[in-house]
DNA sequence: AAGTGCTATGTAAGCGCTTACATTCTGATC
DNA sequence: GATCAGAATGTAAGCGCTTACATAGCACTT
């Protein structure tokens, strides 16, 4: 793009100087005036305040971001706006550190390890003072330049017991521990997944490792033909539950979704096939969105406050900035709601 | 917050000067072999890299958009990122600001007029050197307080004809009345309404004049009992259907929403109600989200590319931070998805 | 009347970098 | 061999602000 040098940017032209001159007073008492309002006299105040708004003169960011060393700017490096549950964390995130004058610097990733490390090095650059990353799967050394900095960072989505980085999250694998608990408690025998993309997201992968492992704890294992992995949409989901069905061999009794959108198309596509739920075939989401309560059957799921991840997240970064020792974030609960879209398999029953 | 004064500031302590010494070259050098890196020897370069890379050196940004006068900075201010609608606009806002190296800074009105002003000003002194702005109902003066920056700007989501202000969206009232069009062609002669918040949204207001209008073309009106304000939800949409088919008078043939959530609530209801869609009941949403094409039935609604409306308008900043004078963009198409959801009400037929 | 402790303001030294301009050097041209 | 254009590098002047420190002014004490 065009480098631009010199040229016309945006500042009507008055600086700090010239404000100072308009009122009768020293560049040290404008900077108060604005900075440090407490300590000025009030008439003098007013005097420049009333100077500034005449010039349209706010301070400069660069120059005051230089002489102070703080540039009030946080960023958080997510995957991409495009999913319910990123974009409500960066809104809380965001909603939290601008209450406190911190203002948010976003980057997306795109799934993409290399995409992620360059706006990571970018918002740098640009002069963020904490960061917010999901996930703790990334190029190597992307937390140590980060560190390098001094900047301070907290991992999110992710709480994987034994992580060298802050972070906040729930335990991905221990929840999906939990979802299979409770279709082996069902009495179900035979499982299939339908999940989203794992690579590059340790998210993904610890919650097949969390469902493998419980299913392992019980002597059982997931038929490769029932493993589906693609985007993570209704129309996948759809597509899948199909093609597990249409599997040679027996067929499964309960299907793990990773998310609500596979669940939602899961469900609509056993619809289609004629296959009642939850008496032929137990369906499970994963985040609770709005349509979860709504299907018909609902949706059993696990509930996740993505906006408390970002509310914590900012919490966890503002106390950093502030110089205060952070105190290491607990796992967040992730809960099961029971609704109508799981119960015991027929053959069983 | 803490207000930090000479804290920390997260750099390793090396400046331009260290790594020119280290390197054995001038700090004009330095920057150069960062900034313009053609117009250094490639052995030279080398060399500054390497030194830079010991010293984990990297140019300060305040330092740099002080002498500079570039920051990089792009801002963009919406209503929430709770809404698919707004989050994918800026995505693809940050997708292609970012592949000119522009990163965005983004704000968070929530509704709020207040809020909106607020975070607008905070993004100015950020630094932000082109602003995103959605809608164009805002405190008197914001606008003005954006151009005497000299910073540019776009409005996004309205596109009315007449605006004063660079504007990127299309023309809400149009699609409403594109939806009446179709729903009076269909026969219908009873409209109910059922929508978001109107205050401090433009958009809205010009898709209830633009419905209000088509219907006053051919002398009717909403009747006060079948217009319903409140939260885009699925749960509001149905609770509005609830009571306006519960209100005393005849009941509408046709339910107008202000948005899928609200159509898909209706759906649900009117399901619930025993009514069946579309023969006793015409129902449209607005956005076509994925979901719009699995309900059942499957619902008409007005299709808008969000995402293009974020591509447009980093296309329309990035054209004004490169001096180019940009042509006024075209308002965007936004398409009419004919499914089962409407079709002509049976006293008609 | 001199001393004391405040508070409000001014003085001036940078913060770390970019870039216009000056300088040096190279190789080509006359 | 002198001249010159052009490329590569260096010199140094800020960019606009904040803030440590110095100073002045004031209301009290003693």
């Amino acid at each position: 793009m065009g480098r631009g040098g010199r040229e016309r940017n945006g500042q009507t032209g008055a600086r700090a100087l010239d404000v100072a001159a308009l009122a009768g007073v020293s560049t040290a008492t404008v900077s108060r005036a604005f900075n440090a309002p407490e300590k000025v006299a009030p008439e003098i105040r007013e005097k420049v305040l009333k100077a500034a708004a005449e010039l349209g003169w706010m301070p400069h960011p660069a120059g005051a971001a230089l002489a102070s060393r703080r540039t009030w700017l946080a960023g958080v490096l997510i995957p991409t706006l495009d999913n319910d549950v990123f974009a409500s964390q960066v809104g809380a995130l965001q909603t939290r550190l601008s209450a406190d004058g911190v203002t948010v610097l976003i980057g997306c990733s795109n799934y993409d390890a290399d995409q992620a490390a360059n706006q990571v090095r970018t918002m740098l650059a640009r002069g963020v003072e904490a960061l917010a990353v999901v996930g703790e799967s990334h190029r190597p050394g992307l937390f140590e330049t980060i560190a390098a900095r001094g900047v301070p960072y907290v991992v999110t989505y992710s709480h994987r017991p034994g992580s060298p980085h802050p972070s906040v999250g729930f335990d991905n694998a221990a929840a999906f521990r939990r979802i299979a608990r409770h279709l082996l408690d069902l009495g179900h025998r035979d499982f299939a997944l339908i999940h989203q993309p794992s690579i590059d997201n340790d998210r993904v992968v610890a919650r097949i490792e969390g469902l493998r492992a419980a299913l392992a704890e019980e002597g059982m294992a997931l038929r490769p033909q029932h493993v589906r992995e693609g985007p993570a949409s209704i129309t996948f989901g759809r597509q899948s539950l199909r093609s597990i069905m249409e599997a040679a061999g027996p067929r499964p009794t309960a299907v793990v979704c990773g998310n609500d959108a596979l669940a939602i198309g899961a469900l609509i596509e056993a619809r289609a096939l004629g296959m009642s739920v939850p008496e032929e075939l137990s369906i499970t989401g994963f985040d609770d969105v709005a349509m979860a309560e709504q299907t018909d059957p609902p949706l059993t799921t696990m509930r996740v406050d993505n906006a408390e991840i970002g509310r914590q997240a900012a919490d966890y970064l503002l106390a950093c900035l502030a110089g205060r020792p952070p105190p290491p974030p607990p796992p967040l609960e992730s809960r099961l709601i029971l609704r109508a879209s799981t119960g015991a398999p027929a053959r069983t029953a």
